[in-house]
DNA sequence: TGATATACATACATGAATGTATGTATAAAC
DNA sequence: GTTTATACATACATTCATGTATGTATATCA
């Protein structure tokens, strides 16, 4: 058997992706070899070598894929958002994702506890991450800067600074959910946290 | 040259825990070898072999070594609160020992990014890490349900996702930071979030 | 003042992951 | 229809961390 078709063997390619995902959430990046992954689909090392030249262009091209597929909701849940209302409904749809999602659920896992991100694998993805690292709260800020929005915050609050308390709290939760021990509902805290920071930040007579 | 005297062994053994956590949080757990921490130390692997049977035991040390330091500085901060004041300045000086103790800060920054936790990793540091899972929002609920600082709160306001709110900020602020792309001023953003969360959890009365 | 256990250093043996070279059947290009 | 590049499988060579076995000088203890 051999030479399939372009599409087999994109088919292939990505069911490496697809696999090197699963494998490294659960065993971790550095534990999990080729021969697993190649075990894992059904196919030899050769094929995976064919496709990706070593571990980290493989996790480069991994996260890479997955990274956008996440992008995609983060733009899906986050663009065209004029009010309050809707910031915290893509607030909480974009936590839901997290918690539902199950390929999101284990990327996220992954890149929370199953990766040591040395400097080489770092410049490796650098693209990539660059934008997850400053997006958290410049996106969150731009909103929160809306005349729309901002105009009901009171004026001793920065937006930026809660765009940082917004993201922190956004980051913390999902971390706190993912490593799972006492289990808490990650949508519900993630509603009464914002609801309770921006309870904070309104103006009297704006409250939600 | 051999046999030292207990002291000296007490001493290496320790310098054997710090060059660890030096290593594992410069180049990951899974890439640093026995060699390496030899080396750091100026002696060879079987110095690290003597004290420590294999690299989980020796990381369970490790981590049993730093968790009981942190564990004190929480103590220290945590304990006898009975104010929303000594509550605030506890926060702050938890947040402060992350971004100014440079063992501390190095403990958290292996802690979330260069460790993968394998199940058998897991279970090997059991008892000290159920402690941390555990920790982040009970140790706060308890604060937060005395009647001296849940009689400010509004009444809509649960203490225990308060705590999870109060958490949340905390780990996700800690890991914005320790991951340090967009720099920001940890303790400042710590102050920002806290203020802005009491401000919306507290009843109009008792403002800050 | 020996005897013994200690705190290492040194040497070796093993396995396991990596990378590469080679083989090969077949889709695609001409 | 022939050629060629593709999409793998197979085989081999190398490195490297681990673990263990052994050696040894000296605190410690009797």
């Amino acid at each position: 058997m051999a030479r399939k078709t372009k599409e087999d063997a994109q088919a292939t390619r990505e069911s490496v992706l697809i696999a090197a995902l699963d494998l490294f959430s659960e065993k971790g990046y550095s534990r999990t070899t080729f021969s697993d992954i190649a075990k894992r689909i059904g196919m030899t090392r050769g094929a995976v070598y064919w496709h990706f030249d070593n571990k980290p262009a493989l996790l480069a091209a991994m996260v890479d894929y997955f990274c956008n597929l996440r992008e995609e909701r983060v733009k899906q849940h986050f663009t065209e958002i004029q009010s309050l209302e809707e910031l915290r409904a893509a607030f909480l749809e974009h936590t839901r994702a997290v918690a539902e999602d199950k390929r999101l659920k284990k990327f996220e896992f992954f890149m929370a506890f199953q990766m040591e991100w040395s400097e080489e694998l770092l410049t490796e993805t650098h693209k990539i991450l660059d934008k997850i690292r400053k997006d958290p709260f410049e996106k969150l800020a731009a909103i929160l800067r809306l005349p729309s929005i901002s105009g009901q915050l009171r004026t001793d609050i920065d937006p930026r600074q809660l765009a940082v308390t917004l993201a922190g709290l956004w980051v913390g939760l999902c971390k706190i959910y993912l490593g799972a021990c006492p289990k808490i509902d990650l949508v519900a805290a993630a509603a009464d946290g914002f609801d309770c920071i921006m309870n904070g930040a309104l103006k009297k007579e704006a409250g939600i």
